[in-house]
DNA sequence: TTGTACGCGTTATCAT
DNA sequence: ATGATAACGCGTACAA
């Protein structure tokens, strides 16, 4: 008799069943040519086991691990932690789990991270690292090895890319705001050297532009990070002698300081001044007013972005990479306004409505 | 020559370095006793190959995955997210990687979760099931067979528990607005038969008890789930006749709709109304004014659990389920002042201080 | 200190 | 349709 301790394996239930390891195995797999009467008797003797497939000799021997990887920068950011949910949902039908990474923008990590997903056979990955500019994670994206979808970065590797198209919905945005007659228009952005927001002060200055406005430069503001607090600055901003009559903000984090201070400076939304957020933070709905936002939609993202991995998964040939631009959308809320009719007065309190 | 396709195992790298394979593997696990030169060379010869450890096949052998799963209901759900980032930074330089599932409160998913943890060899759990008195997911965890810490669910089952004393804080803030002279407290709380809503309302009963006020069931909001829409539903509250002066609500989603309807009905805060947030959502901090909560340390409960589940992860001997209670602290902020002068202001005049 | 040989649990291939 | 057996890549006794 052989031991009795350790998880029962093929080879039990072969043997409780009275067949061969392969037939078992075909069982397993739903191989169509299993005798029905055979089927019954291993199916039996596996719930009889309470047997349970390994998974690493699974992956040892078939080479794949039904696995996918996702690397962020951090899910607790709502934007991948949504997505991140969306992906597993998706993924999940289609037989995969998901190991997630958070690189918190640490290059070394992000190197690391990679290089666990090559040993661990990840059979496909989606990841947005930190550091776009990196070599070392550029050299690693590259030589990856695996079938990637690269989110929302500028890279220039042969991998395929997901980007959002920031540019043509703040472009929307500002012209919107515009018409309104906005032109003092302020936008709140982090520092970072990152697509995001390269591409949305892109579109800051072509809408501008397109409506023959001039930037004024101490109208940007360039926060440290994305989470960095953003109530001084905007206080600070709001504060000058001409100030802005409309603010485009990060969303997320940054948005509910930016609604802070515009309160504490005694103005009104968007009475006083229009707010547009970059993001769809749950909070832009459900603020009174509303806010109105530019953000992708994120299922549309996910769609794509799966149905991209999924594609390459199945084809391993060196096909060209892809890249899939999926459209920001700007959408007008109740936060939008007409200028005030004293347009960038100081701080004037009259209450006409000019259209 | 043997094949040139796939990737280079430890045979290759032995072949190249002139030594045996368990020369190769001694310096891979760092042991001691390996000559420097020879360790030289086999370092040489996995760079030259960039040769990657096969993760599957280390895992059939060793029998462990160096992997932690972690079943929440839902990672978007902030306080999830970030405690997920905490225990994969912690286990990380414990040296684990994290695979996540989100159980979406689906009790046949959470069982083909668990079962995945099994096949997939995870050496610990971390899981906070959506579904507490399903039988099938308490026999699943009952009889998991892998470490693990249960969070915050008040299962009947022989695993590590680690709760949240949300009882005790709650009491603690309806006691100080008690003692602010708040009689009518409001409380906003999902209606899902979950461990932290039973225990918010114990507390919450707990309190007035304490305070010799008595609980009027018209207070007592229950929304569908953690993430309805509640702005309806404390509309119609603030517009009873006799109503609150107080208001304790679920953080995270449902907050900000709080505050929209407070605002909605024309009442201030704390000048009116006095807020109480469940959780601390980065709103709670950022909002003017600042808004009291009623919340755990994350930081703490990470450190603990962690602790708990590394511990029983070095000890698998079958020692008795510890479960370890973390404080939830009532953090007092600008939300919360004393009773209006006329108290339940809409409607009735003054009353008398009671204590 | 270093090399050899076997086994981990599964799938794939070749017989039958 | 089913059985026997060789890999898969690594760890680890044990021998040298």
């Amino acid at each position: 008799m052989k031991a009795r301790t350790g998880k029962p394996s093929i080879k039990d239930v072969a043997t409780l069943a009275g067949v061969s390891v392969g037939s078992v195995s075909r069982v397993i797999n739903k191989f169509d040519n299993v005798g029905p009467e055979l089927r019954e008797r291993v199916e039996r003797a596996m719930r009889e086991l309470d047997y349970r497939l390994d998974h690493a000799a699974q992956t040892l021997r078939s080479r794949n691990s039904r696995t996918v990887g996702c690397m962020f920068t951090d899910v607790a950011n709502p934007l991948y932690a949504k997505l991140y949910r969306i992906f597993e949902a998706k993924l999940r039908r289609a037989g995969y789990m998901v190991l997630l990474a958070n690189s918190l923008n640490d290059p070394q990590w992000e190197l690391e991270i990679l290089s666990m997903f090559q040993s661990r056979r990840m059979e496909g990955v989606i990841i947005a690292p930190g550091n776009e500019r990196d070599v070392a994670v550029l050299e690693a994206v590259e030589h990856l090895g695996i079938p990637a979808v690269i989110l929302d970065r500028d890279m220039d590797v042969r991998q395929d890319q997901l980007l959002f198209d920031h540019s043509r919905g703040m472009k929307d945005a500002i012209m919107h705001l515009a018409d309104l007659g906005h032109h003092d228009i302020a936008l709140v952005v982090a520092d970072t050297q990152t697509r995001p927001m390269r591409r949305r002060i892109e579109g800051f200055k072509a809408g501008l532009r397109a409506k023959g406005l001039k930037a004024r430069p101490e109208l940007l503001v360039r926060l440290p990070s994305s989470v960095s607090p953003a109530f001084d600055a905007v206080v600070r901003l709001l504060e000058q002698p001409a100030r802005p009559t409309a603010l485009v903000t990060l969303g997320t984090i940054v948005l509910a300081d930016v609604v802070n201070a515009i309160s504490a400076c005694g103005l009104r939304i968007p009475g006083d001044i229009s707010l547009v957020s970059l993001g769809e933070p749950d909070f832009a709905r459900s603020h009174r007013p509303s806010i109105s936002s530019v953000a992708v939609d994120l299922e549309l993202v996910a769609e794509t972005g799966i149905e991209m991995l999924l594609a390459r998964m199945r084809n391993r040939s060196p096909s060209p990479s892809r890249r899939t631009v999926v459209p920001t959308q700007f959408v007008l809320r109740e936060s939008c306004g007409p200028l005030p009719a004293q347009a960038s007065a100081t701080r004037r309190r009259d209450k006409d409505r000019g259209q």
